[in-house]
DNA sequence: CCCGTTTAGTTGTATGTGCAACTTTTTATA
DNA sequence: TATAAAAAGTTGCACATACAACTAAACGGG
């Protein structure tokens, strides 16, 4: 009757990241799940401002900058002015990074499957639409400054 | 058919999380959602040792220790030592911690709300049912060495 | 009862996080 | 066009986070 959402969906989530963080390093991949995060939104569009970037993974651009200065450290990615507007920096994968992705692909997959157990299709179907919902309902003002498309992305590794 | 529900949990734990902790700053509430679920914990529980609150909010016992000295040092709660087990610290609300939980109940409320939006109670109960069997395939083995009934609880405020 | 193992908690180190204040560049407007 | 406003990114600061290594206390098998 009085239940809410709301402690099962930040519990689930903040589980799931641990358990993928656990799975990354129990594969000796060394990697945070936000560097996993980064690289998989640059797989899927490569050269973005880092400003796109904060909004798709919900961070302050002020986190990308730190993370993004981690990352570059380690040759994961690049920072490239961008020549139209002096202000934009693009960040690209490096081979490395992509090597890195290419790893991580079946970690990823076997950890979906472990989560995922004994869930129907269509069970699994239902709790996607049931997120996507109550995505629709988050109004993250302070982030989201212009209506991206780029907002409505996943921003999770595969 | 490929799809699975990873970054939707993950992205969607992410945004509430946002969310709540800017509806907290935006009502005055000077406080972290990570201090203001540890105060719901000890709500419904007081007097737990730190691994205990550890485990249930599924955290490392060594981020506890400095969040609690963060909590301690604006007199939301008090470490007291056990006398059985000379060990063990015990954490306890303190008056002050107690206005704080009574001050966020409306702002929870009011989040809840604003999430659940335009979700029929079947629904609800739907999403939070999958959540359970999600959280039943995930195993945190590193954080969980003992197997508590404690575990299961919701960790979240309200 | 002793000694190795386990457990509770803390500390050092590195990274992740958000906010405010800042610089540089672009955009808007008077 | 000049100047104000907005935007992209960085930096200082405080807190959150995990891991490894540590101390102190309890446990357990001989």
């Amino acid at each position: 009757m009085e239940e809410t959402i709301m402690p099962w969906l930040g519990k689930t989530g903040k589980m799931v990241h641990i358990f993928m963080a656990d799975k990354l390093k129990q594969h000796g991949l060394n990697m945070s799940m936000e560097q996993a995060i980064i690289l998989k939104i640059l797989h899927e569009e490569d050269g973005l401002p880092q400003n796109d970037m904060a909004i798709v993974t919900n961070r302050h651009k002020a986190t990308l900058t730190r993370v993004l200065d981690t990352m570059e450290k380690n040759h994961l990615v690049v920072r490239i002015p961008d020549k139209e507007d002096k202000r934009v920096k693009r960040v690209y994968l490096t081979k490395h990074g992509r090597q890195h992705l290419e790893d991580m692909r079946p970690v990823f997959i076997e950890a979906a499957d472990e989560v995922q157990k004994g869930l129907t299709q269509t069970e699994i179907k239902t709790l996607i639409s049931l997120l996507k919902k109550v995505q629709g309902n988050i109004n993250l003002k302070k982030l989201q400054h212009k209506p991206f498309s780029i907002c409505e992305k996943s921003s999770y590794p595969f």
